[in-house]
DNA sequence: ATGGTAGGGATCCTA
């Protein structure tokens, strides 16, 4: 089965590009983020016609998230447990297929210092300490989505550029290596060692502004983390620049991986 | 240091 996360930018505006991949690639999961739309608001009839079940975790104007799955979807958890209902619509976590997989909308952070930053931080802990748990049952795990940062050097196309910048801090960078230093794996940089790959092939978010996609300054930051048991079956995975050279497209470009 | 582009939806906020 195919798992692909995307941050579609408001999934309104979207639905042409959508409904056209949907056909075209047809992933068995696709976990959405940047839906920028209510529950009510969601075009979901197009999208049960191409054979997809859905589940959904709206806000008016804001984040947003989705899960659209060719399997039923199970046992839906809406927020991050603990520490209540923030009004972030930020997560959306359903086993499908035996699989149990999570559409996560990181905090942007907005600058390093600022409040938004302090909450992009705790969001981390918080998502840290669910991962943790998910953990213990040894089940095949995928948490993907736009996670807002670039892990290495690697991931981003001036590594002097974005010295010690949002995306890029040592305390980013630090939050998600937490996750990868509990056991999850990510799938898309453990299948492409950054010494052998052309790693400019795995940006998945170019800036709207200053012609940032006709140059290739892309960024990293889109990723698929996988429980040990989940990668341990994964085979495959791979990044769809194309949607991202469209017209009117979202500024991210799907992610996938194959287990 | 600033502002550039896009989307939602309200005349600004978030990214």
């Amino acid at each position: 089965m195919i798992i692909a996360t995307w941050n579609v930018n408001s999934i309104r505006s979207r639905m042409e590009h959508l409904l056209e991949w949907l056909q075209n690639f047809g992933p068995d999961v696709v976990l959405l983020q940047e839906l920028k739309c209510q529950n009510e608001q969601f075009p979901a009839e197009p999208i049960e016609d191409l054979g997809y079940n859905i589940a959904v975790h709206g806000q008016k104007s804001y984040n947003g998230v989705a899960i659209l799955s060719k399997t039923p979807i199970e046992d839906v958890v809406r927020e991050l447990p603990g520490e209540g209902d923030d009004g972030s619509a930020r997560y959306i976590e359903a086993v499908t297929n035996n699989v149990r997989v999570a559409s996560v909308y990181c905090p942007n952070g907005q600058d390093i210092g600022t409040e938004k930053f302090a909450y992009k931080m705790n969001f981390f802990d918080r998502l840290k300490i669910h991962m943790e748990s998910l953990l213990t049952y040894e089940e095949k795990v995928v948490i993907a989505g736009d996670y807002n940062i670039a892990p290495t050097d690697d991931d981003v196309y001036d590594k002097v550029k974005f010295r010690n910048r949002l995306l890029t801090s040592p305390e980013e960078r630090g939050k998600y290596k937490a996750l990868i230093n509990m056991g999850y794996i990510d799938i898309v940089r453990a299948m492409n060692p950054a010494d052998k790959v052309d790693n400019t092939s795995l940006f998945s978010w170019w800036d709207y502004r200053q012609g940032s996609w006709d140059q290739n300054k892309g960024l990293r930051i889109d990723h698929l983390l996988l429980s040990p048991q989940a990668a341990d079956v994964a085979d495959k995975c791979g990044v769809d620049r194309d949607l991202r050279g469209k017209q009117r497209p979202s500024d991210h470009t799907p992610v996938w991986c194959q287990i």
